[in-house]
DNA sequence: TAAGTTGTTCCATATAGTGGAACGTCGTTT
DNA sequence: AAACGACGTTCCACTATATGGAACAACTTA
């Protein structure tokens, strides 16, 4: 919408320029129609912090009502999406039954389960299992003393890449290109005073990362947690992730998280090798 | 395709009337076009018992090699299906995040918790909470002592309305009509030999269910297991559910699953009080 | 190497999604 | 209580999008 201030002729044109670059984006990402369309309702729904009615929806959406209520109404149909009582709308259950057997039908996180539970026998610490999706990592896994915490609350949530242990890992272990593609896409938002916010200073962690085949987060994702990763990799990188083993910094410092390097380091070896004999090219 | 026995005519006039009743059925089912034949994708794949490659893919939703490659792909960019290394399909890492939103932002499940706990707390047995959706009970939580079974294996998981107990305690809890149109639906599976595969034995039950307020599940889902549950709704029976304690009938005798009637059914009423006052008409 | 199977790309056609506008419905205001 | 306005829903001509046959590429098996 044009501000007071603007004339019409700008904004027009500014409009245009906007639909070009629209337009650009459209040949490099890979355009996935109506299915993208429907998918882009449920991401604005799964990421709201408050209720979203049908209004904030076009908001966030912009699609003339018309259009929208087509797609919401197929989402409910589908079970995708629900409206709770309040005339607000949340996820549907149907994507809780899909999320299972995700899950359980996952051979990385098949694979490398007995490995997290070795690794937190020998630290006793959280251990976390995730795999890179895009810019984000989503956890697939973790193990840990107190079950106290549901786990529910972990399992599938994700996380920025470039400042969680796990995250680094797995942009490590992409071939360099790939890395610094993905980087360069970041929006860096900085979660604590440690979080690294700009993409050169990510770009030579991650050489160092390489070279040592460990990760730290130091604080930078969340203000009293640190964790100390190792990157894990399917034999042609079409998927790579990490695992951490991750503790609060007031109980564990540094130097205890370096010494377990060691430790993450093979446990991650160890789950590359079941990865390459078990879903290898040969397998 | 036609058995050797039969003659081509038969075949195609057998082939008529199918194309008819699925006519037929579009106009009472909603249509949800391009979304819906994407999901039906993903349900393939979901339920699939070994790994499914194209061509089985190709073979379960009969589409063509073009358009199915094409719905393939648009699923893969959303990250909503993977291709494991060995070429078959697996489920996305995005419907785990969704899912992760989709639990965590349940309503139902957070006002249900604390009084699931209580319940376990009472009988020391195994608690769920399911909702339905459709003709599938989903569970949405379980409270259990031994932690050493992983709960995710059964978070998200389908099971059927007819054979267990929280799907005849949500069944019963529908307007009549609706649960017999439910009923009417259903392809009943002899999963033990207690299983009710009739749907007017079905439709009796329930009746009795709703005037007692409790359902049993006499071992009709699985040899061993029995359980006692009772409904639970929103004030508009837009959501219906149940909760249930289970019991292997080894260790737990019927008699003392109907003694725990009672607390099941008080458990069940304080959730849809809290129901009522949480996300009422007027809440 | 050849033959066969499995998966991918292309393009004219038909179908399904689009969005403006007109219509209900509910909650708020005078 | 009546009128207004905001929010949501339905409808339909139009057009963008999905479709699927066919030709092509890649990978397996004989």
């Amino acid at each position: 919408m044009p501000s007071a201030g603007e004339d019409m002729d700008t904004w027009i044109e500014q409009d245009r320029t906007d639909r070009k670059s629209d337009a650009d984006r459209a040949r490099t990402v890979p355009d996935t129609g109506t299915l993208g369309k429907a998918v882009a309702v449920l991401d604005v729904v799964a990421r709201a912090e408050r209720p979203m009615r049908f209004r904030d929806l076009r908001e966030a959406i912009g699609q003339p009502p018309g259009t929208l209520h087509r797609q919401v109404s197929n989402l409910i149909s589908e079970g995708l999406l629900q409206v709770n009582p309040d005339h607000s709308y949340g996820l549907g259950l149907r994507l809780l039954q899909f999320a299972a057997r995700a899950w359980s039908g996952n051979r990385f996180r098949e694979i490398a389960e007995p490995h997290l539970a070795a690794l937190h026998e020998k630290t006793g610490e959280t251990v976390h299992l995730g795999v890179l999706s895009d810019l984000e990592v989503i956890y697939l896994d973790k193990v840990e003393s107190r079950q106290a915490v549901r786990m529910h609350s972990q399992i599938g949530n994700a996380s920025p890449c470039y400042c969680t242990g796990v995250g680094k890992a797995a942009l490590s272990a992409l071939p360099p290109e790939d890395a610094w593609a993905r980087i360069a896409r970041v929006d860096f938002r900085r979660h604590t005073e440690h979080t690294l916010t700009d993409a050169a200073v990510l770009g030579e962690e991650l050489a160092d990362i390489r070279a040592a085949g460990i990760a730290f987060d130091r604080e930078e994702h969340e203000t009293g947690i640190h964790c100390v990763a190792a990157p894990i990799r399917s034999h042609d990188r079409s998927f790579v992730g990490g695992i951490s083993v991750t503790a609060p910094s007031y109980r564990i410092a540094m130097a205890q998280l370096e010494r377990w390097a060691d430790d993450v380091r093979a446990a991650a070896a160890a789950i590359n090798a079941d990865i390459e004999i078990r879903l290898g090219p040969r397998a």
